[in-house]
DNA sequence: TGGAAGATGACGCTGTGC
DNA sequence: GCACAGCGTCATCTTCCA
């Protein structure tokens, strides 16, 4: 079911073994064993001894990963699985494709399963192409993976679990104990339920724990060990975690060699450009770029993803990976409004040809609110504005500045106007009266963001604020949707996830394209409204159907939607950036966090989407 | 008067650029 | 090495209203 790659399946076999590596050091290894000792695995030691004549439950925690899973998967379908079959079901079952697992064993025989393994790795090294070929290949793989996974699960002597879950009819404890035959850990199947519903496809969860996994797989970079295996007490200690935890990569690199190197440019940090203009911005520098796409990528359906440009490190090259490896335009929306904007986006859009949604908004904050011009004091050289936020000043600290000014008779002093500038910076304070600089108004910040002016109107300030806070800036996002209005001209199908409050529909709208048919995901119930409130003012003709939860977007009902109006154009959104954005110090926790993670449901559906249509 | 809703301010860390 | 920016979170305080 994953889309793209089948080398995603490749890579997450990584932090697996890792993951029983650490079993081996924990329950095997003395104190003193080092990373390298905990690297090089001796596939004939005592434990792989032990575990071939010990039951599967007792050899989870002890064996490494592809002999834990196996001895799972052997002892349930002992009954009446043949030796090949339950080999080929093991290895597939780990993501590799019933191609390379048959082929390595004919190379091995079957009996030799180190050997198998040693070769499917090899494999999948070599499957470690440039973009071009590594997709194209990766599209055969990945068409049987994203629609015949049940199908790669099978084989003439399947057991009767393996047939039942080809027929989706497994309770919890079915899913999960086929799951964990697959070599899944049973906690990480749990979560998946939990997450996903007890319905959900086999296949959807096992899509689902390779995403989470990826996510911790790019958080932890190099790291062999998982933080909770480590204790740190303080935030002091945090740090010499870290250090510690790059001493260990810098040594997993040693030791792994050539292969590890690979992983580690695999997994560099998507750099941001520097002046952050994307494939271009109007009226300003054109860069002369020609991509191509990987074949996997090209639509229908076109996909526009975005977030945060600065998330923590990783984060963005996750990201690529999971979206068919397309490298995000970053773009700072300074270069369309008065207020920076540091996002990232990545799409399948073309790239040539953009317009600008017209009238084009003021780039300074005095032609945009001209009426503070007048009191703009001339040592305050702001032109334009921070990024907007979710939350803004407070009315006490426009109270505590106006004090603090009427205090001075003439220009206040140096250590006045620095205090007064951090304040103007952080809460993105504007002068609209004498000593008076008071924060936007949420119209105001409806007009920066690209919105029509009360769009949001109904609604408490902070829940205004919240909801404009996390929007598109839809100048920006209608620059690179422009291209679009030649392509659709008879109107358009969206999907659009984790809509907010419709900020693609508002670019699509302005830029004049006809919204035939909207599926709208988001979870705000006052979003949702604002939407809807929005498509009647517009006196929009199509059909939008809002949806509250990504979770509920099911195969069913997108198979639903798509033979109701023929399939998607355009699959866009922004999953929460709550657990990237630098401004949280309370839970930054990546794309592992409770709110970012929702990015694999993006993945998810968008593979959903293709998958259907593609068929 | 008490509960709900809104407003306020303290909070930490990361990455970038100079 | 420093300054700066950053789609946030949470506990507490204040205001509103029945």
């Amino acid at each position: 079911m994953v889309s793209g790659n089948i080398s995603f399946y490749l890579h997450l076999k990584v932090p697996r073994y890792v993951d029983v590596e650490d079993a081996i050091e924990t329950t095997n290894m003395d104190d003193n064993s080092d990373c390298e000792k905990s690297l090089s695995i001796d596939w004939d030691t005592e434990d792989e001894l032990e575990i071939e004549s010990t039951p599967f439950s007792s050899a989870v925690g002890s064996a490494t990963a592809g002999q834990e899973a196996f001895a799972g998967c052997g002892e349930a379908s002992s009954s009446n699985g043949s030796q090949t079959s339950r080999v080929i079901h093991h290895f597939v079952g780990m993501g590799f494709s019933k191609d390379m697992v048959v082929r390595a064993m004919e190379e091995n025989g079957e009996n030799d399963i180190e050997a198998i393994l040693e070769v499917l790795l090899t494999y999948s090294a070599i499957e470690d192409l440039p973009p071009e070929e590594e997709h194209l290949s990766d599209d055969s793989c990945a068409s049987k993976v994203a629609s015949n996974y049940p199908d790669l699960l099978l084989d003439e002597n399947s057991s009767p679990v393996e047939e039942e879950s080809t027929h989706y009819s497994l309770d919890k404890d079915g899913t999960i104990s086929l799951l964990v035959e697959m070599g899944y850990q049973a906690e990480e199947v749990s979560i998946a339920i939990d997450r996903c519903g007890v319905d959900t496809p086999i296949a959807e969860l096992s899509d689902f724990i390779c995403a989470a996994q990826m996510a911790k797989e790019a958080d932890f970079h190099l790291i062999d060990k998982p933080y909770e295996n480590i204790e740190f007490s303080s935030q002091e200690k945090r740090k010499d975690k870290r250090k510690i935890l790059q001493e260990e990569a810098w040594n997993v690199k040693r030791t792994k060699g050539i292969e590890k190197e690979q992983m580690q440019e695999d997994y560099e940090e998507c750099r941001l450009p520097n002046p952050m203009i994307g494939f271009g911005v109007p009226n300003g520098t054109w860069c002369q770029v020609r991509r191509t796409l990987p074949e996997a990528a090209l639509g229908p359906p076109y996909f526009y993803y975005e977030n945060v440009a600065l998330t923590p490190k990783g984060v963005w090259s996750t990201i690529s990976r999971f979206l068919f490896d397309i490298a995000p335009e970053f773009v700072d929306s300074k270069h369309f409004c008065a207020a920076a904007r540091k996002r990232g986006y990545i799409h399948n859009l073309p790239i040539h040809n953009r317009f600008q949604i017209l009238p084009a908004p003021p780039l300074k904050i005095t032609e945009a609110f001209p009426h503070t011009k007048k009191w703009w004091p001339s040592w305050d050289n702001r032109e334009q504005l921070n990024c907007l936020l979710t939350c803004v000043g407070s009315a006490k600290l426009t109270e505590r500045i106006r004090n603090a000014l009427e205090k001075s008779v003439r220009e206040p002093p140096i250590h006045v106007k620095k205090f007064i500038m951090e304040q103007c910076k952080r809460w993105n304070l504007i002068w609209v009266g004498k000593n008076n600089a008071a924060t936007i108004e949420p119209e105001e910040m409806e007009v920066l963001m690209g919105f029509p002016v009360n769009h949001t109107r109904g609604f408490n300030r902070s829940e205004r604020f919240k909801a404009l806070g996390n929007a598109f800036q839809v100048d920006t996002v209608g620059y690179h949707l422009s291209v679009l209005k030649s392509l659709f001209p008879g109107g358009i199908n969206v999907l659009s996830l984790f809509s907010g409050i419709g900020g693609a529909e508002v670019a699509l709208h302005r830029l004049g394209i006809h919204l035939n048919n909207v599926v709208s995901v988001e979870l705000s119930e006052s979003c949702r409204t604002i939407v809807r409130s929005w498509w009647e003012q517009t006196n929009q003709k199509g059909n939008l159907i809002h949806v509250a939860d990504v979770q509920e977007v099911t195969a069913e009902r997108v198979a639903e939607w798509i033979g109701s109006f023929g399939g998607f154009d355009l699959v866009i959104g922004g999953s929460p950036c709550n657990n990237l954005a630098g401004r949280n110090h309370v839970s930054r926790d990546g794309l592992e966090g409770k709110h970012s993670s929702l990015f694999f449901d993006y993945f998810r559906i968008l593979d959903l989407v293709k998958s259907m249509m593609s068929q």
